[in-house]
DNA sequence: GTGTGTGCAAAGCCTTTGCAGTTAT
DNA sequence: ATAACTGCAAAGGCTTTGCACACAC
């Protein structure tokens, strides 16, 4: 994602919108908190109203995808074409391990074709221990 | 789930209680508005704050399991030891579909083993737009 | 110049909580 | 009797919005 692409958007390129955007290059799960924490700590001066609206017009196009993983905050990353993918989550240490699997993504359709559903998306998240967080305890 | 069960686990009997685990008998799937305004109709003078209570109680007990769907708001519905099953929703009405997939949930397995994670749970849901939905366009 | 973007403070929504009175066992 | 339950109102956390000003194109 880049400026040129903003723009064919008809997005308004501001600093604001470029360092939330630059953010998800070295972050790959944000939420606003994080967002503002960060920036406060790099002297940007930007608002939490701000950053959620850059957050909702990025979800409109499609640059980002919001996560609900768990009950509390939401959580984006970087939408990439093609680069479809589920989320494996510490319950302990909060990590975040993305994996694909074409077998799954198979059997969704059949399952979808034989209740006569069309699919948009889906959301498969697993839940559980790293093996890290296990040893620890 | 029935009385003797409830006080076996420590809960105390009361009408409320009964009055909300009764509307799952009816209801699949129901929020704390849902069970509200359920309740108001039927003349059962109940606060919500009873009622995020007694779904916390029930939840902590296992009595019904929580999901957050989309981002709004909690949806609770029974929980029957081993009949775990994962959700297919209609964008457009809000339909739910239960399915539930053996090979699923041994690829889950796998992919847990192959990044070294306990999984205790996990969380499958497929949206889209039903047939009936589908039609009306 | 004009339509967007922004900060601030206020409000919205879902959910939780403190308190004082009530009920189940 | 006593621990659990309840209603009410207030507060909490995340998110959105109205307004006035500032900025991008």
């Amino acid at each position: 994602m880049n400026i040129q692409k903003l723009q064919k958007l008809g997005i308004k390129i501001t600093k604001h919108k470029l360092e939330v955007l630059n953010l998800f290059n070295t972050h790959k799960h944000l939420d606003a908190n994080q967002i503002f924490s960060i920036l406060k700590n790099q002297n940007v001066n930007i608002s939490l109203a701000t950053i959620y609206r850059i957050l909702s017009l990025f979800e409109i196009h499609n640059i980002i995808i919001r996560h609900n993983f768990r009950d509390e905050q939401s959580t984006y990353e970087l939408f990439i074409p093609n680069q479809h993918h589920d989320h494996l989550i510490c319950y302990n240490c909060d990590k975040v391990i993305e994996f694909f699997n074409t077998e799954i993504e198979n059997i969704q359709e059949k399952i979808a074709d034989e209740n006569k559903f069309t699919i948009t998306h889906h959301t498969l998240t697993l839940y559980g221990i790293c093996f890290e967080c296990e040893g620890k305890k």
